[in-house]
DNA sequence: CGTATCGTTGAATAGCTATGCAGGGGCGTA
DNA sequence: TACGCCCCTGCATAGCTATTCAACGATACG
């Protein structure tokens, strides 16, 4: 055990090279990479057990640095998740951590919510030569993608808006949108009221849908509430429509834990019946969406899709830069259908 | 525009090196580093003038593996989560990564349920330099903390058992496990249940205390279920309890989507009241315990102070390797008190 | 005017691995 | 024996930045 010069604090340990392995085992610092390396290298047999009982000794682990210095090519993802509040993302989270991990590429966690925060954070990122970002925020700013796209890092956005050379991975939402207008218009609904979030591309396609379908089948235009994202805001956009007094029968909700959030105040509040007076449609499928006390009837993100996506257009490039994927209504208690 | 060889697929465009910049501003290498150097360094305005200029024309970012190298203090921590479906997980993530931006290093996100791919991802994480692990799992290996170790990397485990050198921030659970005894005791409960979860040290510690306080108030052990972490597991295992024919007035969840989970078997499935019938105390206090719907009785885990725990605990290196952050009840509606 | 000092800049180097190139030895074949 | 070939190993190098040391000119002071 040879002394090392005391480390700053919460340094680790400084860790052997190959070259001190080598020098234990008595060969040059090639061979010792040749060991290490993946490809079947041309090294004995008797030479390379040498090597690995070196290697074993000093707790050699190959060091990856100097191979990203001169490919350029770091083998990390940043994935920008814009809030954990929704467990929306951190299914998307957790199914692209699993693909990245298939394919042996690192994830660098990046959660934001305001642009000037992630203004700083391209610089981050280029300074680590990550190889591509995912974006999963809810509301993606075109500022920022046109600066990753400058300092030449592949972007690719989800349920976001194209941006320059952007790619984009998106349930269909407009598609959706329409099937909710014909869940609750056959279920027989005849004053509907939408419960929209803030601006973003998923919200206004979702809307965009809601709205041409309703249009198509003859009723006008539902009353709209703003809601936002969150529990809070759906149960209070609830309370706000009904306090108002309007009774509407119907309701479309931008997500589901507004949708949840409304399904309490309808119920709690108001002493209304969800779906006997009111009946309700989210969107998302997360967990809670299922849970007995809810039973919403809600569409399902094939988050396994978005993610295989996102991950292929990045890592795989192909011809298109755009994918779509379908999502289905889970009916459950909340319809009448 | 010099040409380059092409690139692999998914590659990012070759980025612009000191030297490069210096070349076109006319100045050396080492002065284009001074500038970009956070220290006030010695720069002449005219000359900093040119280099920013040469810098923005061919969009040079600095890169930080060179340093990296050589310090071999890469500024990356790794966050282990143990799956995603706790919004514990996630609120403590959201925390976590807040912190280490403050001190200006970057989130490796490493998901994961399995000790195999724990061992692979310990060599992973060693190629990469990693300057330390903030462990979040609900279950810990002993093994793969003692490779860490041995690998000089060092390692905070959140609610964990300690092994070796490995330094750990908890919740006072078996404190909380206690009071959670007082508070069913003390609101009436005659025959109490306790709902587990698989083998884990904060499993242990609440079950413990729990145990401890009943004894001392002179009852009898309550009944056992194991549920345990998950919402279905939770309903699943209060409808066996109750299914068994064994009526308990007091449950104690070892977490909150347990308890959730537990409530809505209790209500829909055996039409009986909470806490009319039955009171439920969870843990964790996650968003949905507080939702109109349940109102759930539970303990707040105090994420800001577990995070901040862990960074200092990992960063600063203090003296004591240990650090127990108590955490407080938040009465609702499950119980009487 | 001589010297010390300071501010500014350049040259050289360390940090570690993968890889191309060359050399050495062994073996088979003519 | 001579030659060619293959297998294995070592040598040298690129990749980029921060930092140390030296050098240079200018300024100030005695």
């Amino acid at each position: 055990m040879s002394r090392t010069p005391p480390n700053p604090p919460g340094a680790t340990r400084p860790q052997a090279s190959s070259t001190a392995v080598a020098r234990l085992a008595g060969v040059s610092q090639s061979t010792v990479s040749r060991v290490f390396s993946a490809g079947a290298a041309a090294v004995s047999a008797p030479v390379r057990e040498r090597v690995m009982k070196a290697a074993a000794e000093l707790n050699y682990r190959p060091n990856a640095l100097p191979g990203i210095l001169q490919t350029g090519r770091s083998g990390i993802i940043a994935v920008v998740v814009g809030g954990f509040y929704n467990p929306f993302f951190t299914e998307f989270l957790r199914c692209v951590t699993g693909l990245l991990r298939e394919r042996r590429l690192e994830i660098m966690l990046v959660d934001t919510a305001s642009d000037d925060n992630l203004n700083d954070i391209v610089g981050e990122l280029s300074r680590y030569r990550i190889d591509g970002v995912i974006s999963a925020m809810a509301i993606h700013s075109a500022k920022v993608a046109r600066k990753l796209e400058s300092a030449g890092i592949p972007i690719v956005a989800v349920n976001s808006k194209r941006v320059g050379n952007m790619r984009t991975v998106s349930t269909d939402n407009r598609a959706a949108g329409g099937v909710a207008a014909d869940v609750l218009v056959d279920g027989g609904c005849k004053r509907i009221a939408y419960l929209a979030g803030r601006d973003s591309q998923a919200q206004s396609e979702r809307e965009r849908g809601f709205l041409k379908r309703l249009e198509e089948r003859g009723r006008r235009k539902p009353e709209r509430v703003l809601a936002g994202f969150s529990y809070e805001e759906g149960h209070a956009a609830a309370v706000e429509l009904l306090s108002a007094g309007s009774r509407p029968d119907g309701m479309f909700c931008v997500n589901d834990l507004v949708a949840l959030g409304a399904m309490d105040a309808i119920r709690q509040a108001f002493g209304l019946s969800v779906p006997g007076d009111i009946q309700v449609v989210g969107f998302d499928d997360i967990p809670m969406a299922g849970w007995r006390a809810y039973e919403l009837t809600t569409f399902h993100q094939d988050m396994e899709a978005l993610a295989r996506g996102s991950v292929e257009l990045l890592v795989d490039e192909p011809a298109n830069p755009r994918i779509t994927v379908p999502c289905r209504l889970v009916p459950r208690g909340t319809t009448r259908l």
